[in-house]
DNA sequence: AATCTTAAGTAACAATTATTACAAACCAAA
DNA sequence: TTTGGTTTGTAATAATTGTTACTTAAGATT
C-alpha cells in the first residue's frame, strides 16, 4: 500500500474508469481514504474520452460545457491572436488539467487558445456544474486545482521570462530541450516550419539559427529531425 | 442596505478594520450574512497596515509569509531576471490581491517579483496559515481567491500577446493609455526612462516612439508628462 | 540671472529579426 | 530511374530595435 496526495488518488480512479476496471475492485482499493459517497459521485459523471493525435482539440470560441483532464500523452497549449498568429504557451502532461479551461468555463472571457496533442493522447472531461461541486465538497480535488493554478502560473511566468529577456536562438535552443526532456529522446521528429510556429517567428530564422547550433556544435540536422548533442 | 458578493463584504470588514471601526457597528452591518464565529475570527488576525509611496515594497527572494490585500492606490507587479532587467506584468488595483504572492507562499518557488506602488497606497498583510484555514472553511473566501487566480490569468495572457504579438510602438501606446485609465486622467505624469523599464527597452526607444506619436497627433508631450489626446 | 542637475532630442551606427526569392537536397511514389 | 512534392539552405535586403555619444531644453537652486 502506497501513499499518495488525495488528488492523485482521486485522480487514479479516473484512470481506473478509463480502464473499465469494475466497481467493486476500484471501491476495495480506495475506500480506505475516500468514501463511498465520492466513488458513487465520481461513477455518475458523465465522463468521454478522446484519442488526439497531432490535431486541433479545443477552439475556444463559446464557453467550454467541459474540463478536460489529461490521463496519457501530451498536449501543448497555443495562444492565437487575430491575425491567425501564434505562440506556445506551455506543455500538459499527464495528470495534469489545463487551467485556461478554468478560466474559460468559470469566467465570461471567450480566449483564443489552441491545443494541439502533438502524440497520441486520452483525456476525461468532466462537465463544468460537477467541477464546481467538488471545488466546494471535496478539499482533494480544491488542493488539485490550485496546485494546477500555480504550476500553470509558473509556467506562463517563464513564457513571459522568454519572451521578454531571451534572444531568439536561445528560446529556440530551450524549446529543442524542452521537447527532448517531454519525448524522452534527444532526437526531435519535427519540421522547421513547426518550431518556428511555436515561437511564433519565421522559418527562415530558425533554419538560420539551427544551422548556427549545429555549427556550435551543440545539436545534428537532418531533414524532419534534430539530435541534440 | 446593499448587495455585495460574500467576498466583497469580507474585504469591507477588512477595510473596516482599517479605519478602526468599532466592533459592534460592524457586526450590526455585516452578521446578516456572515455569521459571529467568522467576524470573531477576522478579529483574530494579525493584519498590520503599511502604507506605500513610489517604493519598492516586496522583494521576494525566501518564500512569504503573508499576503498581501490591497486597500487602496495601485502598485505594480514586475518581473525581474538576473541581471537585473525588468518587465511589467500588470497593475493591482483596490479590492484586488496579488496572485503572485499566493503562489510564491504555497509553492516551494522563489519568484523574483517586484511590487511598486506607483501611488501612495495602503494594504493588509494576511497571514498565510489564515489564509489556507479560510480556503477551507469559507467558500466567499474561497471563491475570493479563484477569481483572482482567473482575473492574474487572463492578464498575464495578455502580457504574453503584447509580448509576442506587437511591436514597441504600440506596446507604448497601449500602455500609456493603460496608465491614463488607471490614474484616471489623461496626463501621466512619468519620464521616459520609468516608460522604458516597465516595457523592458531603452530610453532612447521610447523617446524616438514618443516622438512619432506626438507627430501622428495621439499625444503632447512636456518634460515629466504625456498627455493623450 | 547664472549655475547645476535632470530629462529629452537627435544622429549615427550595430545587432537582431523579418521578408522575399530561389536553389539544393531529400524522400516517396509512379 | 524519373517525377513531384516537401523540406532545408542561402543570399540579399528591409525593418525593427538596441547602443553610444552628444546636444539641447527645462526646471530648480543659489
Amino acid at each position: 500500500m502506497f501513499l499518495l496526495k488525495d488528488y492523485q488518488i482521486l485522480f487514479k480512479i479516473y484512470i481506473s474508469l478509463f480502464l473499465n476496471m469494475k466497481r467493486e475492485l476500484l471501491e476495495e482499493r480506495f475506500d480506505y481514504i475516500l468514501d463511498n459517497n465520492l466513488i458513487a459521485e465520481i461513477f455518475e459523471v458523465g465522463t468521454f474520452k478522446k484519442y488526439l493525435t497531432n490535431d486541433i482539440i479545443i477552439d475556444i470560441d463559446q464557453p467550454l460545457t467541459h474540463i478536460p483532464l489529461l490521463l496519457d500523452g501530451n498536449i501543448k497549449i497555443l495562444r492565437e491572436d487575430k491575425e491567425g498568429n501564434e505562440l506556445l504557451i506551455y506543455f500538459l502532461e499527464a495528470g495534469e488539467t489545463c487551467t485556461m479551461s478554468l478560466t474559460c468555463c468559470m469566467g465570461t472571457t471567450k480566449s483564443k487558445i489552441r491545443a494541439v496533442a502533438e502524440k497520441d493522447s486520452t483525456l476525461i472531461m468532466i462537465p463544468v456544474q460537477k467541477m464546481q461541486n467538488w471545488l466546494d465538497n471535496n478539499s482533494s480535488w480544491r488542493n488539485f486545482i490550485l496546485e494546477s493554478y500555480q504550476t500553470r502560473f509558473t509556467e506562463m511566468l517563464e513564457t513571459i521570462d522568454n519572451l521578454a529577456f531571451m534572444k531568439m536562438d536561445e528560446r529556440l535552443y530551450k524549446h529543442l530541450k524542452e521537447k527532448s526532456k517531454l519525448h524522452d529522446s534527444s532526437t526531435i521528429i519535427v519540421k522547421h516550419q513547426d518550431i518556428a510556429e511555436d515561437l511564433h517567428t519565421s522559418r527562415v530564422v530558425i533554419s538560420r539559427l539551427l544551422k548556427q547550433l549545429e555549427n556550435d556544435k551543440k545539436i545534428k540536422l537532418s531533414r524532419n529531425k534534430i539530435e541534440i548533442l
